[in-house]
DNA sequence: GATGAATGAGACTTCATTCAT
DNA sequence: AATGAATGAAGTCTCATTCAT
């Protein structure tokens, strides 16, 4: 079998990536041995050291894997003439994504890499580099703040990582209980968003005056 | 009859699970051995099988440690007058809760608790009983919706999910990155929450306006 | 079965040598598993790498373990009034030790060593630090040397090293045909050690001139 | 019927007999890997073993390839009028061949193959084979004994083996130590080579003086 | 003839837990 | 009650060799 197209390469890794994901779903990386993971891809032993040096390696191309996908709806997102409207579109999409039972299992992969971020170096890179696309949106945000569509008191730093960390949060949530309803989640986030950003549209069809003037002018 | 006093037990339960969260904290449940919690707690391998029956029930240990505190926040939330006062102030409380040194190691092993979750039932079980803190907070969201503070189309579970989830992805972002500015999330926790609470009557009855009508100059 | 007597440790350490010595003589360091070892000091694996850090640690145990004797039979033929007959004795001492069958198995593992300590520097230390006890000897060839005993022309250097050639050569033949013929052997040594060293007297008794004087002097 | 030629044959075999001295040499036979070979030689797995039958037979090669040239180095010496002249001459062309650096590679792994040789037959029976060649330097010296130039005390057999082990002990030092001064080591192999080979007539027939008449000044 | 991906037995080592002292 | 030496199953990974292409 020599010299083998790069097709069935990156068929066998994913064949790997794959088992992988199905053992660790279902064991935790500590627990699923490779033993394990060498049953479920079918494969031998030294096959899969072939392709990753270790089980750390099999672990750091699982935490990778995501971030593309969730880079072209972040773009998609952005690319909205009103970032609220975007923004709101993102969550539904990624809602979406999270209900397919494939990609499940992929999550609760997630929630052991965030975990393990806390641990290995490799990881915790990994997992910044992911971190690093709320970049963009941060700068949507201040852009949008610049615009007097985000409250001044408010960081684009900040609005854009609780928006992420309600994200996290609803991953977690629905790691732990799959039932959990994702459409009420989402019309609470639509009012989020649209209370972060939506003002403006509101001050100037209704003239509202409130409490939003209470916080300190943030600079 | 134990021949030391309960006390003395107590004591030495606590040495030994202040011992496995510096040691989890440090290497991760699964990379920290039963050797490097003996060492560092400065007892015996034997001793420490007194106390718990094994690794697993350390863990199971610290992860039921944390929610005393939390039910003590949370009661003091819920008892202010103003719902979104309550809340806002046990979001500072908790969030001050985090800066200490001991606790944010203990969090780190709080991550790792929850990606256990998924493997353990034991440990889900354990999760969950602290998740269930939270139907106190959607009884309170109940109540709010039914004297108008909430807008009808949000569901008071996932209100309270949401907060939940925002609050979690928080502590997951502090876990990786412990220099994050707490000071800034909390404004926009603050905003979001009075959004939630104040809006439905604000729409109905008030005119808004605020520091989105001042755009800051263009820079 | 808690703080065992430091001579119990060494029985136990000794036992896991002595195990090793026989796997290693009979199949060679490489060739013998852990395993095997395992078996053969009717220990268990963990109870073994609680006296030695892995395989390589045994190996230099066993290294190390001949300099004591060594160092004892060499400290005899030093403190011989006269050189050629101490180490005349030396070699005679030696090659007793060397037909005891619990030590020939152990030369077996030494040639191994020798052949270690090109590859491992720990190894190659120990080896080192053994050779390093003929610098006895090359100081006591150096004061023979002065006092006319030895050939100017011959460094005592070279010539403690010629001794140890022959000696190690004589372990490595032993080692593959263990039936050689070791007191015919001697008597080349005793006459090879009486023609370095003994010259001086032949001289006062019959005044030989020869081609001795051939070599350049060295100084 | 073979596509290529011997000459072709022959040097992919040597080619791979030089990688596997460059890697044995590097790391010893058993940390070396048919992978550091293969690698080390440019070629394929499988054309490695259309070759050879497989790591052993590659070692045993390298076992056997020394031979011819010992066997030359010999015959010349044993060609000599005298015999003495023709060891010394021996151990002079010997010591030459071993500042070849590329047979001080070579050598490393002779001392692996010595030790080797108490495991494997194959090996041992090779080794054997190169032992054998002693056996017409122990004839030239019985001839020299029935001549009464050797001591009647000594066996031709210990003589001849007495002189092999110098060799083999001086080929191990300098693989430790490569520095090793190899003329202050002829120097004492001439030394003892006249001394076993003309002591006896010179005790007959001749007054032997020498340099050690003249001890050197104290210092 | 040549290639090199694949095999899978087996290597070394760790570690949660027990129990004789 | 306390100790810590001992257990041994199970883990990760390597590597000589094969054989489909």
């Amino acid at each position: 079998m020599p010299k083998v197209s790069d097709a069935h390469r990156d068929a066998r890794r994913q064949q790997i990536v794959d088992a992988a994901v199905e053992c660790f779903a279902r064991e935790g990386f500590h627990r699923a041995s490779m033993h394990d993971i060498i049953k479920q891809s079918r494969l031998s032993a030294g096959a899969i050291y072939g392709y990753f040096a270790g089980k750390d390696a099999i672990v750091e191309a699982i935490a990778e894997e995501r971030h593309a996908h969730e880079a072209a709806l972040l773009a998609k997102a952005l690319a909205h003439q009103d970032l609220g409207e975007g923004l709101r579109t993102f969550a539904r999409a990624y809602v979406e994504w999270l209900r397919d039972p494939h990609e499940r299992r992929r999550r609760r992969v997630t929630v052991q890499v965030w975990a393990e971020a806390l641990r290995s170096r490799r990881i915790a890179g990994i997992v910044q580099r992911g971190l690093a696309q709320r970049a963009a949106v941060t700068k949507a945000f201040a852009r949008a703040r610049r615009r007097g569509r985000l409250p001044q008191s408010l960081t684009p730093d900040a609005v854009s990582r609780f928006l992420l960390a309600a994200l996290q949060g609803f991953i977690l949530q629905q790691a732990w209980e799959p039932a959990v309803n994702a459409d009420d989640f989402l019309a609470v986030v639509d009012r989020v968003i649209e209370a972060l950003t939506d003002a403006p549209r509101r001050a100037a069809a209704k003239d509202s005056r409130s409490t939003f003037c209470a916080p300190p002018v943030k600079t």
